[in-house]
RNA sequence: GACUGCAUAGCUCAGUUGGCUAGAGCGCUACAUUGACAUUGUAGAGGUCAGAGGUUCGAAUCCUCUUGCGGUCACCA
């Protein structure tokens, strides 16, 4: 082996040997006999990376958290799969593109020059370029996925799925086709969901004014130019202006001569009195909330119309007037506020703090508009009709027959603990964006993504906003002049079906049958509404069953100050660069250590460099054992028993490793995979390479021991750390022996005793820290004396141990035994050690650090007695609690009876 | 505005159902160093657990309030 271990010179062939061993792939682990056909499943998808580009460190440390769990579960024999794929991500990828092209100088409007067929080839390119990478990357992270089964949210297998239940939910009445208020991106010239908005605050001036000098009511708005196309002023309907309501205007000359506004007053709850001027003009065409306002006045047989004067274009419509027309937003407002302060109409202008929805991916702010696109209906219930599903209704407490919304079952299957969301806190965010959830907007006027199934003829135009006729189906129709819907739909639409439809879905596969529902579904908190909650509406409603069972969640990766990472802090740091330069263990370790779920991680370059270090120790433990067995010409086994404990020792480490792996598994189960790996850490570095290493240079023949230890937590570490482990193992069991999938340690009962052995480690670092504290050359050996009472055999039986650890020229241990002279000492379990400090010994600094010592340990011994004399604690307190307390006491008291001896001696 | 998280050593964080003389890693200080490892070892310093009340025999841990810093959601014209 070599003197430091180079991640670089084993990942890529470990790798591959894991590719070519397909385990990997749980077929061939059953067929090998890893696992069986009935073992209990196991599963995760991957979140699919965006084809956007290359992976960051928030990839990485879910790549990182999912190996683990993965691995793991490999290890224990389960039968386990990690699905792999890519996410198209429509807009994001579309835009990307059209980007690349615009500033490669080729092409000045990419999609009007080339054409929706000739676009989406180069889409499609850059996309299988972006793929490769991913993948590339993904491999490099030492993710033990099941490449045989990668899926594409956007290849044919999935644009069926994606067909069958938009077919599905249209012939349920779920997704239906409406004019709304939708959110209009003008730059990106497409729809987007009220998820997609990202509020901005920014500063703006709230107008006061009339329509006209004898409207009597001012109204108050931040949009001015959009008041060109108000049909009605809202009024709370108990309110000072309540007896308006119903009274009609027909109002000349607004903004030009002869632009004509008919506004009707009416009643609304939502307007509140104690804002703005307590009236709202009411712009249908413009405003979600008007738009409502309008529906409903509809409804009661009053239609207040609706004007659009802004158009897709962003810019004033004809209707706003001929003198605005053309204008953009920003123009027309500035011309109609100089009108009205020219007329007198302005009251007042005021500065204001004003939040705005902006499209998160095209970053402009989003104009409302009125437009027919396609909606999911989330609150409309539907039949629970279980012939339809796969396998069966699977879900706790839904009864077949039973009507539910698709928000009811979303909160249904978190609320009967189906779903487990971790940590527990996201439930409360999950339920309230529930609560506030409004129809899906689904349709986006963009070419990259799946093609709604809808085709329309005769009558209808382009997107179907007449009345003719309209065939939704998976196929399309059959007979002349059909055209297919030009949009596509939301990428969350697609991604929302990704645990059935990565497993084959519509079909019948036997991946479903044996993998779904998924085990674990790891992602960012940050997409808990976009894509966990439309996985739970999506799988609830088509199969029937959860499409996971428990949803672990990562915080944000950022930088070691807690900033976001990104390119104009020029904070990144790259996994690609850490793997290169510390190796993939490391920085896979730098991502799960340190951390709980849910909470965001702080990285620095220095704790991956720490973690290097880790593993070179691990590299160089295994080089110690190998050499030390060699010496003992003793061969290393792989499949070795727990061997039988010689000494003091030998006891203390088997039963530390029994006890860490315990640890381990169980916090494995439970998800706590940063504490594991602590514990692990301490187990290995402290215990193991600190102490029994070292004593065992001392104790000699522990090959079997080694042996045994050094496997086990070989076995322990490789979720963690695949790579060194493994590396390791094939070193010493040569390459046909994989670790990836030998048999994780699993707990064991096993309770031997160890209090022992701790007692000659304080003798040591007791020692130890007296030469420390004397500033005694670590190298000069020393003379030390023990009073070692009913201890005598345990001592003498560790007295090379104690010798050697703590550097002693010579070790005299006796039962009973008066202090020597020129010594300093120290008290531990009933024990008085004398260390012979000849010449050295500082009397007065001894007596101070006594009386210190005895002064702390007085008031240690007060509080004790205070406890259980009082009789509050002896009565309530447990048995346990009360025993361990009276022992505290009386260690205590043992002690200070010792030291206030020693002190009246010097 | 609603909801929510966090505050523990210089830094990054543990501390699981209340039972600690409050821990780890990094950093710092001192010393060591030829055969597993300087990507190392040994020891040390360093904390009124943000503040104030309360519940309890017992609070870093539970409750209330205050302060500071985040996050998510939201139709206030």
């Amino acid at each position: 082996m070599d003197k430091a271990y180079e991640p670089k010179k084993y990942e890529d062939d470990i790798y591959k040997s894991w590719e070519e061993s397909g385990f990997f792939n749980p077929d061939v682990c059953i067929e090998k006999g890893i696992t069986t056909k009935d073992s209990k499943p196991f599963t995760i998808v991957l979140p699919p990376p965006n084809v956007t580009g290359t992976l960051h460190m928030g990839h990485a440390a879910m790549l990182a958290i999912e190996d683990v769990m993965v691995r793991y579960h490999r290890m224990k024999g389960d039968k386990t799969l990690w699905v792999p794929g890519t996410d198209h991500a429509a807009v994001a990828t579309e835009s990307k593109v059209e980007k690349m092209l615009i500033e490669s100088g080729e092409f000045k409007k990419p999609k009007e020059e080339l054409g929706r067929e000739k676009f989406l080839e180069r889409v499609a390119q850059f996309a299988q370029e972006s793929h490769d990478t991913i993948v590339n990357q993904s491999k490099k992270m030492g993710s033990s996925l099941d490449w045989s089964r990668e899926a594409f949210t956007l290849d044919e297998k999935r644009n069926l799925a994606v067909k069958t239940v938009f077919k599905k939910m249209y012939d349920d009445g779920l997704i239906y086709r409406g004019y709304r208020v939708i959110n209009w991106s003008v730059k990106g010239q497409s729809t987007c969901s009220d998820d997609e908005l990202v509020h901005i605050e920014r500063p703006a001036k709230m107008y006061y004014f009339k329509y006209s000098k004898d409207f009597p009511i001012t109204i108050a708005t931040t949009r001015p130019e959009t008041k060109l196309g108000d049909t009605a002023v809202a009024v709370n309907p108990t309110g000072k202006y309540q007896k308006y309501i119903g009274q009609e205007f027909e109002v000349q000359d607004v903004g030009q001569k002869g632009h004509i506004l008919k506004i009707k007053i009416i009643g609304d709850d939502h307007v509140d009195e104690s804002f703005g001027t307590g009236a709202l003009g009411v712009t249908p065409a413009h405003s979600p909330v008007d738009f409502e306002m309008y529906l409903k006045q509809k409804a009661l047989g009053n239609d207040i119309g609706l004007i659009q004067v802004i158009g897709e274009d962003g810019k004033m419509t004809d209707n706003a007037g001929s003198d605005y027309s053309g204008f953009s937003v920003e123009e027309a407002r500035e011309k109609f506020v100089n009108y009205l302060s020219v007329e007198g109409l302005l009251e007042k202008e005021e500065d204001i703090m004003q939040n705005v929805g902006t499209s998160d991916r095209f970053k402009d702010v989003v104009e409302p508009l009125p437009k027919t696109q396609w909606f999911i209906d989330v609150n409309k219930k539907f039949q629970i009709d279980e012939t339809n599903f796969l396998v069966g209704l699977q879900l706790t407490n839904v009864k077949n027959g039973e009507e539910y919304s698709l928000k009811e079952l979303m909160q249904k299957v978190v609320t009967t603990g189906q779903i487990k969301i971790v940590p527990e806190r996201f439930d409360k965010v999950y339920f309230n964006w529930i609560d506030n959830l409004r129809d899906w907007c689904i349709s986006r006027q963009i070419w990259y993504g799946h093609q709604i199934p809808v085709w329309y003829r005769k009558g209808n135009g382009e997107r179907g906003t007449g009345n003719g006729e309209i065939h939704v189906g998976v196929e399309a129709p059959e007979g002349e002049g059909w055209a297919q819907d030009p949009d596509t739909l939301d990428t969350w639409f697609s991604a929302g079906l990704w645990t059935f439809s990565a497993l084959g879905w519509p079909e019948k596969t036997a991946d479903l049958q044996n993998f779904h529902p998924t085990s674990v579904l790891e992602t960012g908190y940050d997409i808990l509404f976009f894509w966990v909650a439309r996985m739970i509406l999506m799988t609830t409603y088509t199969l029937g069953q959860v499409p996971f069972e428990t949803v672990y969640l990562h915080g944000l990766v950022r930088d070691e100050q807690g900033r976001k990472m990104s390119k104009s802090l020029g904070n990144i740091i790259n996994p690609l660069d850490m793997i290169e330069k510390y190796g993939t263990d490391a920085t896979r370790l730098s991502l799960l250590l340190g951390n709980t779920p849910g909470s965001d991680m702080k990285l620095s370059e220095e704790k991956i460099g720490g973690f290097r270090n880790f593993a070179n120790k691990l590299w160089n433990m295994a080089r110690f054992i190998e050499m030390t067995l060699e010496a003992e010409e003793k061969k290393l086994v792989k499949d070795i028993n727990l061997p039988e404990a010689k000494t003091l020792s030998d006891k203390w480490i088997l039963q530390k490793l029994n006890e860490v792996s315990n640890v381990v598994v169980s916090n494995l189960d439970s998800m706590n995979l940063s504490y594991a790996g602590e514990k692990l850490r301490d187990f290995t570095w402290n215990d193991l390479a600190d102490w029994y290493l070292e004593i065992a240079k001392i104790e000699g023949e522990k090959s079997e021991i080694l042996n045994y230890a050094l496997n086990t937590v070989l076995k322990l570490w490789h979720p963690f750390m695949p790579f060194v482990t493994e590396a390791i193992w094939q070193e010493f069991y040569g390459k046909e022996n994989i670790l990836m999938v030998e048999k994780f340690p699993l707990s064991t009962e096993q309770n031997l005793e160890i209090k022992d052995f701790e007692i000659i480690q304080n003798v040591i670092v007791g020692i130890r820290s007296i030469k420390g504290d004397y500033k005694i050359d670590p190298v000069k050996k020393l003379n030390v004396t023990i009073s070692a009472g009913d201890k005598k055999d345990l001592l003498s039986q560790n007295s090379a141990i104690i010798s050697k650890l703590a550097r002693l020229e010579n070790l005299h241990i006796e039962e009973k035994i008066a202090k020597p002279d020129q010594s300093v000492s120290f008290v531990e379990s009933g024990l008085e050690i004398f260390v012979e400090l000849a010449g050295v010994v500082d009397f007065a600094k001894e007596k101070e650090k006594l009386g210190k010592e005895i002064e702390q340990l007085t008031k240690y011994i007060a509080g004790l007695e205070g406890k259980l004399s009082n009789s509050g604690f002896v009565s309530s307190a447990p048995a346990s609690i009360i025993e361990q307390e009276t022992n505290k006491l009386s260690e205590a008291k043992e002690k200070l009876e010792k030291l206030n001896k020693q002190f009246s001696n010097i």
